[in-house]
DNA sequence: TTTGAATAACTTGCAATGCAAGGTATATTT
DNA sequence: AAATATACCTTGCATTGCAAGTTATTCAAA
């Protein structure tokens, strides 16, 4: 077991998140990943994502020059995206509950009450 | 993405948890993943891994007759179990605080106060 | 005994995805 | 040119969830 694997489609979704706020890119992305505290995520892991999720059409990107460096590639959400990223939210709520219900294992069963 | 591919390094995780609660079979436990709400998980899926788990002696497994069908194999947590179980719950938490704290993306930043 | 269903554990082959390692390219400094 | 930082992309691999199938026990019906 190890982070990384625990991050597995999990990772889209965040990025979604992350773009919606506002246009990145993905180097950028990163360092936003590593803010909110999942570590050093490595940029093989974020391009070929980024790259899939605009291939199936939930993100557009457009390159804008940098003051240091080649040109960068800003995404941004398509309305797919955002129905995608309602999907994910809805699922990591639920995945969120289960795994925090598993985790609970208080010792009174079978007294959850009418829910 | 699927709801499957967010449960992977998660379920294995999740069945320590159970496991610690009290002895229970592989069987029985699809039906507890489904009460805590993580749909119908495949037998598939729990064996490998309670097997997995059993060589890497995080468990340990007797096997009980029941009383409708074959011999059961309850299985129980050795101490290794038990702090691989508390590193799970570590890295549980991390990622919970991470995934929430990318999808909160709201919009005043730079201004988070102090919470 | 045979057939069928429920319980219970296990195996095989496949698909999805994160990542180390490496490659390409631009801009600045020495 | 060489070194450093920025920025994007590709290849090959390991991990892990799962559909589908196998084996085996108990009970019920014929």
């Amino acid at each position: 077991m190890s982070q990384t694997q625990m991050m597995k489609g999990i990772l889209d979704g965040c990025l979604l998140a992350i773009i919606r706020g506002k246009e990145v890119y993905g180097y950028e992305m990163t360092e936003r990943l590593s803010d909110y505290g999942f570590g050093e995520v490595s940029e093989g892991t974020i391009y070929p994502l980024l790259m899939r999720m605009q291939r199936e059409g939930l993100v557009t990107s457009v390159k804008k020059e940098s003051t240091a460096g080649p040109k960068r590639k800003y995404y941004s959400l398509t309305d797919k995206g955002h129905k995608e990223l309602e999907e994910f939210l809805a699922r990591w709520k639920r995945l969120e509950k289960s795994v925090n219900n598993a985790i609970r294992q208080e010792t009174n069963e079978g007294s959850e009450g009418s829910g």
